[in-house]
DNA sequence: AACCCGGGGCA
DNA sequence: TGCCCAGGGTT
């Protein structure tokens, strides 16, 4: 049932091979699978493609990529944020660079940097043709659905896991894969489900209950605390200062505009300022992460030193060329272009 | 097992 | 504007 709904539903992505071209024994490139699946992660189809089609230009083979510098690769992720995919994408590159091309099989894919066990399972699928599992988020909806499961997710995945891991065909492993992920993304959404037009609806003990949406069950979450701090834009000539960040922790490796350490009591005004100067208010911006909520008031100040002095640290940028900042310093940075025009990212 | 990592879509 | 979504790494 699954099988003949993908045949004639599959979404043409352009990382795939169409399931006439995968059923006449055509694979898909490791690389761009694995380069989509990576992208992929807490990420949107729509909101994803547009980056993949850049890397895949820029770099089209995982040797290319591996031999990328590390700011340009940053700079090409920035928007699409958990840059730790970044850093981790690097790392991958240059190791299976090294070994002369990717693991086929889930454990050697799952020993890489930034595969986990559902990346691991679908580029063995997909790329290799194993019998092995892909359980992304849509697919433990749909199951979930099926079975009417009310043991709250996350605790509900291991369960989900042992059943979905025995259901993979021998022969066509990676069209279960799509099929159920083009499922859960077309049809089986987690607001609106559109039941009738499943060909799983014969199956489906939520859909037999008449209350599909409710499920997956979900553990209750925890609420975000609120954090605050301060940002520095500081100009010279039409030009603004940006550092590079750490490389671990959050927004590691970006470039980012200097500013204070961000705290869940306000700080003083303008602490943590790079220099001391005579700081503008130009107002603030607010910006939601995974696990808190930030408000960033945002100050400017022209710089009367040379740009090549040692007073200050970080890079000198021109307006048009600032590019490659995560949204949150983008939306700073913003601020400035009330005065000034800064358009591109 | 619990916690650390963004950003976009949608109501 | 607030809520929802969701893999991998680290500890």
């Amino acid at each position: 049932m699954l099988y003949a709904w993908y045949l004639a539903n599959a979404r043409d992505l352009p990382w795939r091979i169409g399931p006439a071209d995968r059923a006449r024994g055509a694979r898909p490139d490791p690389y761009a699978v694995w380069l989509s699946e990576i992208m992929l992660q807490q990420t949107t189809v729509m909101h994803a493609a547009p980056y993949y089609l850049k890397f895949i230009q820029r770099w089209p083979s995982v040797s290319d990529l591996a031999e990328a510098d590390d700011a340009d690769v940053m700079a090409a992720w920035a928007g699409l944020g958990y840059y730790a995919r970044a850093r981790n994408l690097l790392k991958c590159a240059r190791q299976v660079s090294d070994l002369g091309g990717f693991p086929d099989t889930v454990k050697g894919l799952k020993a890489l940097p930034g595969i986990g066990p559902y990346t691991a399972g679908a580029l063995a699928a997909l790329a290799f043709n194993r019998s092995e599992a892909a359980i992304d988020g849509n697919v433990e909806r749909v199951f979930a659905r099926l079975l009417a499961e009310t043991t709250p997710f996350p605790k509900a995945k291991s369960k989900l896991s042992i059943i979905v891991s025995s259901l993979v065909p021998e022969k066509t492993p990676a069209e279960f894969a799509e099929g159920l992920m083009d499922l859960g993304a077309m049809i089986c959404t987690p607001k609106q489900p559109n039941c009738p037009a499943c060909p799983l609806i014969s199956l489906c003990q939520a859909y037999r209950q008449g209350d599909p949406q409710t499920y997956p069950v979900k553990a209750p979450k925890t609420p975000k605390p609120e954090r605050s701090g301060h940002a520095f834009l500081l100009t010279h000539q039409g030009h603004l200062l940006l550092e590079r960040r750490a490389q671990t922790g959050l927004l590691g490796g970006m470039l980012g505009v200097p500013g204070s350490t961000w705290t869940e009591q306000a700080s003083a005004d303008c602490e943590g300022a790079p220099i001391g100067a005579d700081w503008t208010y130009r107002g603030d911006v607010r910006h939601v992460f995974t696990h808190f909520s930030l408000v960033l008031k945002v100050w400017q100040a022209e710089w009367s030193g040379q740009r090549g002095s040692a007073n200050v640290h970080g890079e000198w940028v021109a307006y048009e060329d600032i590019s490659g900042l995560p949204t949150v310093f983008f939306k700073a940075v913003k601020l400035l272009s009330q005065t000034s025009p800064i358009s591109e990212r």
